[in-house]
Order: C-alpha cells, then structure tokens, then sequence
DNA sequence: GTAATTGCAAATACTTTGCCACGTA
DNA sequence: TACGTGGCAAAGTATTTGCAATTAC
C-alpha cells in the first residue's frame, strides 16, 4: 500500500491513468497535507493553482475516487472534502461547528466491530464507513 | 422530549417560533417520514407542496436547526439532509453508493464511549457525532 | 497515431438572501 | 400594533459538462 508519491504513481498507472504533472502536484499536495482538502483549496494550492485548471483538478479526483486512491467525504461543508486512502489509515475527525477546524481523532476507531456485523447482515459489499464529531472547541467556546 | 406534533410544536413555541401552518406541516412531514430528507423532498411533499415556498421550508429549517430540534446532516449527497432530533433516537446510516438509498442501522451505535472520552479530553463542547456506512446494497450488487 | 487528458467557458444544482406583504401574538 | 414569517425572484457558491486542443503512451 502506497505511502509515498512514487508508489501513489505507480498505483494510478497500473490502474490506467496518464502520468501528468497535474495527477502528480495533486497526489503530491494530499499527500502533504495529511488532512482531508476542498476542490477548491486543492486548485488553489500553490503546487496545483499555476499548473493546471479547477475542472482538471475535479475529473482527477473524480478518477481516483472511482479507482479507490481518494475518498470524498461530507464532513457537513458545503463543499466536498477529499483524502488519501492510506494503508490501514481510516481517520475519524473531530469538527468545529463554530470555525469548521477539522483534526483527526486520536483514538482508535470503535466502529470496526459494527462494520463487520452490517457485512455479514446485510450483505452490502464495498463496506466502509465515516465517523465524525461535532462540537464547539475551545477556542470557540 | 417530543415524540408527536403537539409536543414538537409545544418545544418550537416555547423557543420563540411562532405556530404557522408550514411549521406544523413540516414537523408532521419530518415526523411521519421518520429519516432524513431534503430540502427539496420535503418542499415537494405531500404536505408542503401547496402550502409554502421552497425558501420558507429553508428558513423553517434553519431555524429549527439553531433551536436543536432539527440536524442537519451531509450523508454524501449533493443536498443536505434534515431529520428531528428526538429523544434517545439517534440513528447511524448505511447508505448505498450506488442507488443512494438510506436505511437506519438496527445495532445500537457503538460511538457513546469515545464520545466520552473525547469530551473529557479535548474541552469540546455540544458534542454529537455522526456515523455513516457506505456500501454497494444486495439490489445493486 | 490514438485515446486519455486538459482548458475554457457555459450549464447545473442547491442554497441563500432582499424586499415587501402578511399573519400571529 | 409589532415583529416574526412568508412569497417571489434574484444572487451566490460549488459542481459538472461540452468541445476542441493537447499530451502521454
């Protein structure tokens, strides 16, 4: 599992897509961030806003979402949210309602017991889920 | 804490709304569905289709949204969701990528205890969380 | 050479607001 | 009467698409 842009690369191309400079600036930018990103703070990063257009930026993650490298989360904006999917990194997030900060919680995610419950269940497949918390932090308080 | 429009409309009263025809109908819309919908959904519902404008469901609902009677929750779609919040019901979602469909989940959430602990650790206040599964469903497999 | 990718501009989708009329308390 | 509420229409924000030009393979 990928944990470098190097490795992210290969992952895209052995999936089908192109190497361009724009695929590699946008992986280069989640992967450094660390945190999930709007479309728009994306193509408006300094790594991506000279190196090509917003709507280049949304087919790309269009495509790696499809390809399973993204995921798009809600997180509760009106603009979408999108991340890395990261070796055995699933992150559950801690929101302010006030300021929007959004930081990944420390704890160990709860959920995987309920997840495997719903698979067997339900038989949904594809199965993942987001966690998410909501409250005033400190600063706002 | 409200289980029926009377009591709903008794906590909306009590919190300064005043009781109009669109508020009852709302609450009964949002009631009786028991899941959550959007604006759109509910502006074109039985109830409210002829009874107000899309923009009076909205400003209903952001108000209900300030009182604490109703979320608002992301869900992943495009629109935004809105469901009551009623005693002791909080629901977690499984939601289908592919037809969008959205069942509550049966198990009882497994969240409460980290929820705890990160009250106590972090100093956030009004803490809630939301908890969604996403999946291909059997009908779509 | 060929198909994937891109830029630009235009179209959509959903939300949000302004302003004045209206209804509830 | 006074202020919260409502309708209608327009503006705002974010996303999504069409198409011709370009680029990776």
């Amino acid at each position: 599992m990928p944990t470098n842009v190097e490795q992210l690369i290969d992952q895209c191309r052995s999936l089908g897509l192109r190497r361009t400079k724009a695929l590699e600036q946008l992986l280069m930018t989640l992967l450094e961030s660390g945190r999930p990103m709007t479309l728009a703070e994306l193509a408006g990063s300094e790594r991506l806003v000279d190196q090509c257009d917003k709507a280049t930026v949304f087919r790309l993650l269009q495509r790696l979402a499809d390809k399973g490298i993204v995921r798009r989360l809600g997180l509760h904006e009106r603009a979408a949210y999108f991340t890395l999917i990261l070796a055995g990194r699933h992150q559950d997030y801690l929101i302010c309602t006030e300021c929007g900060s959004i930081e990944p919680v420390k704890a160990p995610c709860p959920v995987h017991a309920l997840e495997e419950e719903i698979r067997e269940t339900t038989g949904y497949q594809n199965l993942y889920h987001e966690l998410e918390f909501f409250g005033t932090c400190p600063q706002c308080a």
